[in-house]
DNA sequence: ATTATCTATAGATCTATAGATAATGC
DNA sequence: ATTATCTATAGATCTATAGATAATGC
């Protein structure tokens, strides 16, 4: 019954793994240590051998979550590209594999300094890949264009999310994603 | 030890009020019933007199909360003047009387419809004061860029509250508001 | 012999209910 | 008499630990 160390690797991944898609679809709070190894085929005892506390495997599920986000979107190759893959109905309808701020951000704000995992460092990954596509469309980049683009991508998926109403939740995906489409054609006002 | 009709629809009230302001400060799922009923200054069993159950408490909470949320930011005059308020310092600390879907909207997202309270007619009426002060500023209004705007908002808060470095928070909110003050003063582009 | 995992359980917490209490409201 | 509140508790769930188990790794 006892893996190899190199199993017993492989089992610690798919604890972080099922524990990052768990926490971003259901909220960390709502899904115990016990959810979290029966969905990795483990039992629950053996969680406290791969990680000290629940709070300690949050901030890694945190970090590891982010860092899988971050690939996702990693190959777009404009602005209007990065709207329509983050702001799509797809990434609405299944949070578990998505983007960690618009699913736990207000949850993360509530933890102390040091168990939000990486989320500063994720935030300015973001603010920089998309400096540096406005730079590779038009020569220049603007930080603070950039922080308001992005600020309207994760505001308009969590209120997409939030809505109860599908039409209004279609019209904000939709209308966000066109208002960066038409940014993108007018002249550089930066 | 019984009170009035009057003095119960209080307590009521107050259960309401308390409830609206754990549930902002510290999410719905990591505050009890019992710590409702304290805050509101009653023990925990009288709760089942005014409320079904807490999935009950949890959307006439919600409503009520976002019924103040909207009284907060009504009296602004310009698009300007509620970025400044809706960005401000003092938002993104005190999370307990501010916006819901800021604070809350990835966990409503997860309740089933019907308990999210209103929270469509909650976006619908933060999209009209929007478009009524983009018509006072030039006669015309654009619901596009008013739910563009309108994210952006929502967006610069949950990040400026998930970040854990106090500088990055702080450009966030400065850069977003900037953006909005720079963008009033553009001729309109609609 | 070491160690990853499992079984079993302790202790805390949370929702909800039952019955008692005591002051209001007819 | 009615009813808002309180006391006490049942039942479920959640984090964490202790000790047993059995296959790996030296």
């Amino acid at each position: 019954m006892r893996p190899t160390r190199e199993q017993a690797k492989e089992n610690r991944q798919r604890i972080l793994d099922t524990a990052a898609r768990l926490f971003h679809e259901n909220g960390i709070h709502a899904v115990g240590v016990d959810a979290v190894m029966k969905g990795a085929g483990l039992t629950h005892g053996g969680f406290y051998g791969h990680f000290k506390s629940k709070n300690d495997l949050t901030a890694e599920a945190a970090s590891h979550a982010m860092d899988a986000a971050l690939q996702a979107f990693a190959d777009v190759k404009t602005i209007g590209d990065l709207a329509a893959s983050y702001l799509s109905a797809e990434h609405r309808d299944i949070a578990g594999n998505g983007c960690t701020i618009a699913a736990l951000g207000p949850e993360l704000a509530r933890l102390p300094e040091g168990q939000r995992g990486t989320v500063s460092d994720y935030v300015r990954a973001q603010i920089a890949q998309i400096e540096a596509l406005q730079a590779a469309a038009d020569g220049k980049s603007d930080r603070r264009k950039a922080i308001a683009d992005l600020s309207s991508l994760v505001g308009a998926l969590v209120m997409a999310r939030t809505v109860d109403d599908p039409q209004l939740s279609d019209e904000i995906l939709t209308e966000t994603k066109r208002y960066f489409a038409a940014d993108a054609e007018k002249p550089t006002d930066s």
